[in-house]
DNA sequence: TACGCTACAAGTCCATCCAC
DNA sequence: GTGGATGGACTTGTAGCGTA
């Protein structure tokens, strides 16, 4: 990019500098003086627009440097996070084993929790027989999910981590029954769920707009043929600025 | 490079609510 | 009671990422 820029001026300065000078040197004694006076002021004057150049880039080169320093800073942050996390996570787990602290249900994995078919969730919550519980707790969730400000357009890794924490805080307050659940894994899959639900619905809504107002459908896969979802995409895309990095206490899974 | 895992979108099923 | 609307949950296919 500097070189880019870096190398224009000089490619124009020689275009219409030094090809125009060198021609005058067949000149006559008289008018060489001249010639000597305007070569050394349009020299002047490139060699003032060159400091005023390098000054810039000099400048520039110490923002990006800055910047990149911040960065680093920042990802050696991220990765000591990471590391106390992995070591909270494992302490946990070890004293899972032990039976020294609480009984920590572990997040279950994704194939584990395919296995498991309709109500998987329910299951793996323990609350198969507690329906009631779940819908309730479910309910919860979700109305924290609109109270905290979670924003439907955006991926559940790209919601920020104090907004998530938040939801998990007052859900466990809301309902103990969730502080069983290693990392608020729980409550994490039914935000997730949440707002996979609410991301299609907004997606169908504004498809079945844009289609003009034909569909009304029960099942609503065969309408939707348009395709304006690239202004969605570069949202939920703006959102993912590295927000994910700094989730509190449900990194525990990816990690 | 292959493999496993996670997250996501889209499609679909199912339960519930509500108007008729 | 029936059918549409709505929302939660599950399935499938795919992309991205880390690891052996």
């Amino acid at each position: 990019m500097a070189n880019k820029e870096n190398s224009q001026p000089t490619a124009k300065a020689n275009a219409s500098g030094s090809a125009k000078l060198m021609k005058p040197t067949g000149g006559t004694p008289k008018t060489a003086g001249k010639t000597n006076n305007t070569t050394k002021q349009v020299l002047a004057d490139q060699n003032a627009e060159l400091a005023g150049k390098i000054k810039e880039l000099e400048a520039r080169l110490a923002r990006e440097n800055a910047a990149r320093a911040v960065a680093e800073r920042a990802v050696q942050e991220a990765d000591a996070a990471k590391r106390a996390a992995e070591e909270n996570i494992k302490n946990m787990t070890r004293s899972d084993h032990d039976g020294q602290t609480d009984k920590l249900i572990p997040w279950p994995t994704t194939a584990n929790m395919r296995d498991d078919g309709r109500g998987r969730l329910m299951r793996a919550m323990g609350l198969e027989d507690a329906r009631n519980q779940y819908i309730s707790i479910q309910g919860d969730v979700h109305l924290l999910c609109a109270q905290v400000g979670l924003d439907f357009r955006t991926k559940y890794v790209h919601q920020p981590a104090e907004v998530l924490s938040k939801i998990f805080k007052l859900a466990r307050r809301e309902h103990p029954y969730l502080k069983q659940f290693q990392n608020d894994w729980a409550t994490a899959e039914i935000t997730k769920q949440y707002l996979q639900n609410k991301r299609k619905q907004s997606n169908h809504k504004r498809k079945a707009q844009g289609e003009g107002n034909s569909s009304r459908c029960k099942t609503h896969s065969h309408f939707d043929v348009s395709g304006s979802e690239s202004e969605e995409e570069a949202k939920s895309s703006e959102h993912g600025s590295g927000d994910e990095n700094n989730e509190e206490d449900n990194t525990g899974k990816s990690g």
